[in-house]
DNA sequence: TGCACGATGAAC
DNA sequence: TTCATCGTGCAC
């Protein structure tokens, strides 16, 4: 069931091929109430300071500055005074990128749906406090599943990201075609 | 110190 | 289509 954790390496490479490898790669979630994994089946690519649709184009703030930092960090924010989301940072620090996770199929300890970002974190126990924690440590990981199946992968417009210009048309949403619990379609 | 606004989800 | 709910960032 697990594989090998991703080193950080991994994330340290172009935010859109970093996105489209994290399909069918496990986000494991070890708690004090045992261990949580979801295969990731839906992202989205920020990319960077420049893209209007990513919390960094407001620039170095209390807030945003995990995505500024080295990769292979979570990223974890409150949206819409309710829900959590959580990236991977991605490329060299200073870059400011990240990879939005959009949806799991859940594999073991998971409760409740995993269809959308807030979901997600709900069912995978991810909140705040693991902000900023490092992905190659022993808590929060993404690993490699033992054997990865083929997939195809679709490219799809943001979610949510209207006010970002041409931004908002670019394709940088991938999911696994015809996987049962990307979110939106 | 105040206030507008979300990378959402659920209900109506 | 509307609303719950609150931390963040910036205006005043």
């Amino acid at each position: 069931m697990k594989g090998t954790k991703l080193p950080r390496s991994f994330y340290d490479r172009d935010t859109i091929e970093v996105a489209r490898d994290l399909l069918g790669k496990l986000l494991v979630h070890e708690t004090a109430g045992g261990r949580r994994v979801g295969r990731i089946v839906e992202v989205e690519a920020y990319l960077g300071e420049h893209d209007l649709a990513a919390h960094s184009s407001k620039g170095r703030t209390e807030r945003t500055k995990v995505m500024f930092g080295p990769p292979g960090h979570a990223y974890v924010y409150l949206i819409y005074g309710m829900h959590c989301c959580m990236n991977v940072v991605t490329q060299r620090e200073g870059h400011a990128s990240a990879v939005l996770l959009r949806a799991l199929e859940p594999v073991e300890g998971l409760e409740g749906r995993t269809q959308g970002p807030g979901l997600l974190c709900r069912a995978m126990g991810i909140d705040r406090t693991l902000n900023a924690v490092d992905l190659t440590a022993r808590t929060l990981y993404i690993a490699s599943a033992r054997q990865e199946p083929d997939i195809t992968i679709v490219k799809r417009p943001r979610i949510g990201v209207d006010y970002a210009g041409h931004w908002a048309r670019r394709l940088l949403r991938f999911y696994v075609k015809g996987n049962a619990f990307v979110s939106k379609v």
